[in-house]
DNA sequence: TGGCCAATACTG
DNA sequence: CAGTAT
DNA sequence: GCCA
């Protein structure tokens, strides 16, 4: 230590990245871990390049050359954590500007080269003659039509008000999950129905909620929550949705602390909260969160392939805005990531219904033109019926029972729709397209209509007998499979996409660990799923996000 | 105080 | 394997 | 953060 002082470094008792110019590792004992700790970091990866891990040995070559060693780096002689510095700094001469952007068009087409698959020419994005004409205004006419279509013609509009009577039911009497013990119809039931359709705005004008306030507030928290890396916010962040859609099942105005608490999932501490939006209209709490780093967090968690903790590490490394990352040579961007920031507010943005219905209109015809015997159906939010659509999830399948699959079907139908300029880039393909199961990820486009957006669209195709598992795992939403999974574990059983599993043997202490994988007992057909739980059939329509 | 929000595929 | 995504 |  004397040694640093006497030749010109100052030690810092506290670790401040701003100050910090080199951290140096004396002895083997010290692990990475422990260095990431004391500089305030969970893990050596959020300590900002810029800040060398250097060895004992380049402060002992230093003194005995007289200066300091220049590149410090070469070689990797000084290095003390060479992980660290490997996945990012090697980039540094190969990288250049220009370089990076105009290689993101062609790094589509390597991506693919790369397999062992061919495939069309995905720059030729010409529409081909046997694309099928679009109907214009369903496209046109979204924006505004959207909200009428559903009133009037949606024919899942009935569904929602049973949807919310039953589900206010189970609210207020704090039934236990999806079980169907049917306590008849509550005399509330229809009360409430008309306020549920702030849940979902699709049905209707949104503002009937009555604690509308409270939910956006709570929301705007959640939204920071999500994006902090590590365990803990995610459940904090989970236990806010959960107050979130107690808050807005809920059908009368919160009007104190004791009526908060009452609503399940609403605890001591979100009850101060939403009495605190009750008084004062806002949340400290939000205001304190919101700091530059969650905000540019944000930003680069927007990324397709970015998540919390690269996210976290770019800001650490001086990263604050998209720009930085295109031009930061430490950076290195991955294929999807740099689709990702290409198209950065196609793909955060959501689509209308009817763009997504468009799309699929497109697609099936040509799946089907490969061959007719196959199942072709859209899911996710789509297939529950909602106005508005994030993404585009494609379920491919085929009755076996003529002795044929829909092998190599999905390789097939994406070189055609490339061809099409339907599929426009790719962010991640099957491992082995001759499986008869597997997912696809990438972008597409309505071809003919100038400006059309990219949007996220993925085919999974799945072997006949797990259709049903399948389409009950991409329905969603979200919360309610996760409910439904919960309960099958509950229950001993165990529900992946590929069906409902018996006999499984969970580790008691760490119930996610599976000792014994159990056996599919149900899994062709969505209904046989649902009896096997004990639960009411639910429409994908009434799939629809609440507590418990 | 510990479990909850699972289970699985692709990328690098 | 860690990270990300569904 | 909530709950058993």
């Amino acid at each position: 230590m004397t040694l640093l002082l006497r030749h010109g470094a100052s030690l810092v008792p506290v670790f401040d990245p701003n100050v910090v110019t080199h951290i140096i590792i004396s002895g083997r004992d010290c692990g990475s871990g422990k260095v990431a700790d004391k500089a305030g970091y969970k893990k050596m990866s959020d300590v900002p390049l810029s800040i060398p891990t250097l060895t004992w040995d380049w402060i002992a070559d230093g003194i005995s050359f007289g200066k300091m060693p220049e590149h410090w780096d070469a070689g990797g002689k000084y290095i003390a954590f060479p992980e660290r510095s490997q996945r990012n700094s090697k980039s540094d001469a190969s990288v250049s500007n220009a370089n990076a952007r105009s290689t993101i068009a062609k790094k589509v087409q390597t991506n693919l080269e790369r397999r062992k698959y061919r495939w069309a020419n995905t720059s030729k994005a010409t529409v081909v003659s046997g694309t099928p004409p679009i109907v214009p205004e369903a496209i046109s006419g979204a924006e505004s039509g959207v909200s009428v279509q559903c009133d009037k013609d949606d024919p899942l509009a009935e569904f929602y008000e049973a949807a919310a009577a039953e589900h206010f039911e189970r609210v207020s009497a704090r039934e236990s999950d999806d079980d169907d013990s049917d306590p008849g119809p509550s005399k509330n039931a229809k009360k409430f129905a008309a306020q549920f359709t702030c849940d979902n705005p699709h049905p209707g004008p949104v503002g009937g909620c009555p604690n509308q306030d409270i939910v956006d507030q709570l929301s705007t928290l959640l939204d920071l929550v999500k994006c902090q890396p590590g365990p803990e916010p995610r459940q904090r962040a989970y236990t806010y949705s959960r107050a979130i859609s107690s808050l807005r099942a809920h059908p009368k105005r919160i009007k104190s602390f004791e009526d908060a608490k009452r609503l399940p999932g609403v605890g001591e501490r979100t009850a101060s909260k939403i009495m605190e939006i009750i008084q004062t209209g806002g949340l400290e709490r939000i205001k304190h969160e919101n700091s530059e780093s969650v905000q540019v967090v944000k930003l680069f968690q927007g990324i397709y392939g970015v998540g919390q903790n690269t996210a976290q590490m770019w800001y650490n490394n001086g990263c604050r805005t998209l720009e930085d990352l295109k031009t930061n040579p430490r950076i290195v961007l991955s294929d999807a990531q740099k689709v990702g920031i290409q198209f950065y507010d196609d793909i955060n943005d959501r689509m209308p219904r009817a763009e997504a219905g468009a799309l699929f209109e497109l697609i099936k015809p040509i799946a089907l033109s490969i061959d007719p015997a196959l199942f072709v159906e859209i899911m996710g939010s789509y297939r529950r019926g909602k106005a508005d659509c994030g993404d585009i999830d494609i379920l491919i399948s085929r009755d076996p029972s003529d002795g044929r699959t829909h092998e190599g079907i999905l390789q097939e139908l994406l070189e055609r729709l490339v061809q099409a300029g339907i599929v426009t880039e790719h962010l991640a393909l099957p491992g082995d397209f001759e499986d008869l199961e597997n997912c696809y990820r990438g972008l597409c486009r309505l071809p003919n209509v100038a400006g059309s957006k990219r949007r996220r669209i993925d085919f999974l195709t799945v072997p006949w007998k797990n259709k049903g598992g399948a389409l009950l795992y991409y329905t969603g939403d979200d919360i309610f499979n996760r409910s439904m999974r919960y309960k099958a574990s509950t229950m001993g059983f165990s529900l992946n996409q590929r069906g409902l599993s018996a006999g499984v043997v969970r580790d008691p202490s760490r119930r996610s660990i599976k000792l014994n994988k159990g056996n599919i007992v149900a899994s062709e057909t969505e209904e046989e799923i649902f009896k096997m739980l004990n639960i009411k059939y639910r429409p994908p329509h009434e799939r629809v996000t609440h507590f418990k």
